[in-house]
DNA sequence: TGATTTTTGTGAGTAATAGTCACATAAAAA
DNA sequence: TTTTTATGTGACTATTACTCACAAAAATCA
């Protein structure tokens, strides 16, 4: 490793003594270190001219997987300080949707609760790499396979069903659901298939359809009296509570739990632990 | 370096003991290893549970970089002695036009002349990256920029002008040019252009046209008397010597030359040496 | 339950190596 | 020619890496 950092100086510096300075180590470890290197491949690595030095092919070679090395591994060490336990950071990948009408919301809470620990918030939904996306926490709905050493810690099973406000279900429903205009959403397609599956009402159609990107505009579109979207705890928990939405028909288990994941077991570092803490305390809240 | 492949391994294997055996050292030495770069780093690598050791997330982020790196490393090590002047390849890197229709057809008699190593010729023109590419030698036309420690040994400067059958010119040009079927390729679409330009015909134009999309089959198609293509020095003096083609209008310099590029002087490397003498010996018989 | 096995940590001693210093060398610069 | 600059190398030294033997602690087994 020292032969190798020593390696790489010279071929940047062109020269021995100029990587010796910046190393503080005489001219003569950096020649020996490259001798070394040299005896062990059986390769030379620099042409000597008595004056200067050329890298030769290998060493142009092995210059570049040096560098890249090296440079890697710093980078390595920084990101490791970086989502350390001791560091004030604490970044946190969440789904779009629960990110939008569940956590934001509660987010300042947390932060006058810890307002030591700054969290950095990425909204991104499906698998993940904790490791190359630098992640400390991703929340997620579990509708995917996850990699098998990362610790999961459930957070709540996820309910379903047809929400929309109190106004449109007296106005425009009356009872019968098929009167409504059924609003979908594309990250979601198959929500009012699975919802009818679970509460045995397979043949029903709408008197009309509507289609959004993403779940949480279809949930705002029913907050807006557009019709009737499929809506789900946590994500319309504060909506219900503050009456802005209904679910008329109760609220079925979808079979997906929303869920933690973390590389390690969350009491293992503190800001992780501090997190997760807060999220089941409000969990437990809203049951 | 010692210290991180001893890490690696631990990791691997999650497991001291079974890092020590794969490295032949005892487990003392892994321990003590994995203990410095904890120190170093200030940060918890493994959790230690009296019979077994997990990685922290630190641990995690380290064995994925460690892992690449000692890979990276080892994969260099095996390329270095590949591109050794020991080793009996030679990957050379070649201009489509120049290999189909020049170095191809005279590769056998290299191939008598050293038995002993074994050309691997890649077709590929434009910019290249050696390094990258793997490759010992790359012969290229001149019509881009190249890497600055690149050496770069003039092979002969090229000459261009109009070439079809004898034949051809007989029954269809008379004298005239405007008279012939003028064979484009989009790989060097300016070649007539330039040629007017060099030879002083500006306002010539030809009663029909026809396009290749390579250089070389255009010159396939002047040779199969489809019309006049405009041919250059070395590409056809082949077909030139042996009546196959004529250029009737003599043949202009380009102002381009072909070279061949290496990392280091080809004197460096006798594989390299030798085929460099070759082809210089090739040039110097064609003038 | 208690003995055994397995796995890691650690103090003390030793082998290996990495580094320094001083001198040699050789070419470029003055 | 003399001086300067840059690297190689022998001899010595400081450091570190490793081993060995023992300790500790939990899992395994009788």
């Amino acid at each position: 490793m020292g032969a190798l950092t020593a390696f790489e100086a010279a071929a940047r510096h062109q020269s021995f003594s100029r990587a010796a300075q910046e190393l503080n180590l005489t001219h003569g470890a950096i020649s020996r270190a490259v001798a070394q290197i040299e005896a062990r491949l059986g390769v030379g690595l620099f042409v000597r001219r008595n004056r200067r030095v050329y890298l030769t092919a290998a060493g142009q070679r092995l210059k570049k997987t040096a560098t890249e090395t090296l440079d890697a591994l710093s980078l390595t060490v920084e990101e490791i300080h970086r989502h350390d336990s001791g560091s004030p950071f604490l970044t946190v990948s969440c789904e779009p949707s629960l990110a939008m009408r569940w956590l934001m919301p509660r987010l300042g809470e947390f932060r006058t609760l810890c307002p030591e620990l700054n969290v950095d918030l990425r909204m991104a939904g499906g698998p993940i790499d904790l490791l190359s996306e630098s992640c400390d926490i991703a929340i997620r709905r579990m509708d995917f396979g996850v990699n098998d050493d990362y610790q999961v810690t459930t957070l709540c099973s996820e309910l379903a069903g047809p929400v929309c406000t109190t106004a449109y279900w007296n106005d425009h429903i009356a009872q019968d659901l098929s009167n409504a205009n059924w609003l979908h959403s594309r990250t979601r397609p198959n929500a009012w298939d699975d919802w009818k599956a679970a509460y045995g009402l397979e043949r029903i159609i709408p008197k009309s359809e509507q289609h959004f990107d993403h779940f949480f505009y279809s949930l705002q579109a029913a907050q807006d009296r557009l019709g009737v979207a499929i809506g789900s705890v946590p994500l319309v928990s504060d909506d219900i509570k503050t009456q802005r939405l209904i679910a008329p028909l109760g609220l079925q288990s979808t079979g997906y739990d929303y869920a933690l994941l973390t590389l390690e077991h969350p009491s293992q570092d503190p800001r992780v632990s501090a997190f997760c803490k807060w999220l089941m305390g409000l969990i437990n809240q809203m049951n």
